[in-house]
DNA sequence: GCGGTTCAGTGAACCGCTTCAGTGAAGCGG
DNA sequence: CCGCTTCACTGAAGCGGTTCACTGAACCGC
């Protein structure tokens, strides 16, 4: 999770105090030692092209040195960095907190590190960070994007080795896409809901330029007329507070809804602190049903009804797909992630 | 939030394919752009030592020809990156997600960032990412430490910046403290619990070697003794379900402790969620005590009575801290943050 | 008109590593 | 023994900036 400023006057921040340059070994003190030229330590260190015993006379002197390779000279020699970085829409958002910090705990197992930054639910501030990103030479960009209509992801493709997840970026050529099926989840709800008897529903949704769920928002609307449901959408921040405060004002509204369906935990957090403020019982008098299944959802009371979407498989899969495409250069297919419905306490028959 | 390994086989990572490298313009560029030599558009960049008419022929050339600084490039050459490595004993814990992400989201308004990784509560792991985050020349070191007293912070504070976060560094010339006073906390907390009649406390505590209360252990020792509270101390792991399980097994003992301390709201909820499985009622049944004040800690039911660290506060004071270090080269001294009592609903008198 | 400053700007070394073209020696088949 | 390939390794040119020592011109007071 990280990074603010994209760039910045460059010249901020280059002050006072001089880097510690206490000398730490490089390459050449290597090549002293073992004899060798500078660039047969270099190939020895990455095992390529040089015999195993050589190899063994390097990496022994490169020990008893306490060598440690500069991975910005790497980096600025080589073009690669051995960094992946994940641009999240909103790290308000607790199903996305979760996902950082697993992607990030398990990323490539070993070789490769995270830059996790944050776009804040911000549109130009997603395309800046992606800039951003680029410049600090990320092998591969991982995004759950504010908007995927934006132009601007068709260059990313361009320059690096993109990897959507929620949404599929239309636009850009993509390595690979893992793409969460709202319209299941979604689908699954409302139906949950008109068959409890709820007619009037409230649709919070994260934004207003948050997008994760954009194509669920078309599909909720379709629905809605088949099952003849009336639909109150509103958009609001992804974050407890901030739901809170749009909850309030809608629920307080007549004819109240007596079903409210948050396209995200955090935001259904929100609907019950306004309930309890308003004196309206879940689920007596309001049913919720949220989408993520944070770990807290199960403790609330009542339990939140809610769809998973297993934050280690969805890992797990960014995880592969961007290896493969960095190994092998080659992009994968769409992975469509299936909700896991978590049916609990927080829905009940409408009264009238 | 972010990478995996510190170092790993350097080869690896080395596949395939090769970067795009689009020809993105240079100083170089510019230099033949404006008949300067590379050398004074680097002053005039950065507007250092270079007449205000000349660095505005540079900046427009720069703008027309679309340059931007590759800071890789950069680096490498002054020593300095203009990143803050931030360096958490474990992200599992729902306060060190938020504080991350906030300190992430205003690191130093603009012209740092940050780069954020997870110890997952290993003292080893937290050795080799705190070499990782130097290897990446980070300006600058927050740490939330696992294990304070660890002798490799002292390394540390030679070679960056080194800002502690929670617990002080005792054996580390760190550039500045910002220290919890859980001391205060512990003790209130206690005095609470016996004030209502608890002689009979369970104390959960982050671990087993992740110490960002290792302080308040003391303390809660010699209290309860001067109290008269028995205490049965567990370590358990700073997330709801590992918690849980501690939970399950220390309720389950007799004689059962009518009130259980956490230190940390994570853990608390692991206990609810025990409790509830257990068919234990809080608070009739149980008194529970929290540590953090996290968004949802108010929404459970019952509400948790709990002591917040602001993370605003504790960021502000962070990224002040370490922008005058870096700044003027000054160490400043420890910060003391003090915790906010919020006395809610899951404490009650102890029956008997 | 002269020594001494300041100013604007230059050339080149350097940061630590990668990589390409090439070199001398050994090994090989015939 | 010759020509060819393979092997093990080297020299040097980058990567894209920063920074240090220095220069030539303008300006200063006297």
């Amino acid at each position: 999770m990280s990074t603010v400023s994209p760039t910045g006057s460059p010249s901020a921040g280059y002050a006072a105090r001089v880097p510690q340059r206490r000398k730490r070994p490089t390459i050449k003190d290597i090549a002293e030692e073992t004899g060798l030229s500078s660039a047969a330590v270099s190939y020895a260190l990455r095992g390529l092209q040089v015999p195993p015993e050589t190899q063994r006379r390097v990496r022994e002197a490169a020990d008893r040195l306490g060598y440690e390779a500069d991975p910005i000279a790497r980096a600025l020699a080589s073009g690669r960095t051995g960094t992946i970085g994940v641009l999240c829409s909103s790290l308000e958002d607790l199903w996305q907190q979760g996902f950082a910090s697993t992607l990030g705990r398990r990323f490539l197992a070993g070789t490769r590190n995270a830059l996790i930054v944050d776009a804040a639910a911000d549109p130009e501030r997603e395309v800046s960070l992606s800039k951003y990103l680029l410049d600090q030479r990320v092998d591969a960009l991982v995004t759950i994007p504010v908007d995927p209509a934006s132009p601007h992801w068709a260059d990313a493709a361009r320059r690096t080795v993109l990897v959507a997840v929620g949404d599929p970026l239309p636009g850009a050529a993509t390595a690979a896409e893992v793409v969460f099926d709202n319209g299941l989840a979604v689908a699954d709800a409302l139906k949950t809901l008109r068959g409890e008897g709820h007619t009037e529903v409230l649709v919070l949704t994260p934004g207003p330029k948050l997008r994760r769920h954009r194509p669920a928002e078309k599909i909720v609307r379709e629905l809605a007329r088949e099952l003849d449901v009336t639909l109150r959408v509103r958009t609001c921040p992804n974050a407890l507070a901030g739901a809170a405060e749009v909850a309030r004002s809608a629920l307080a509204e007549q004819p109240r809804p007596t079903a409210a369906f948050c396209l995200a935990d955090s935001i259904a957090y929100g609907v019950y602190d306004a309930a309890r403020d308003l004196g309206i019982g879940i689920p007596e008098d309001l049913s919720v049903m949220g989408f993520d299944d944070h770990p807290v959802s199960r403790l609330l009371t009542p339990s939140l009804s809610t769809y998973r979407w297993d934050v280690d498989i969805v890992a797990e899969a960014v995880v592969e797909r961007v290896g493969k495409a960095l190994d092998t250069n080659r992009r994968s297919k769409r992975t469509l992630v299936t909700p896991q419905p978590r049916h609990r306490d927080s829905v009940s028959a409408a009264r009238n």
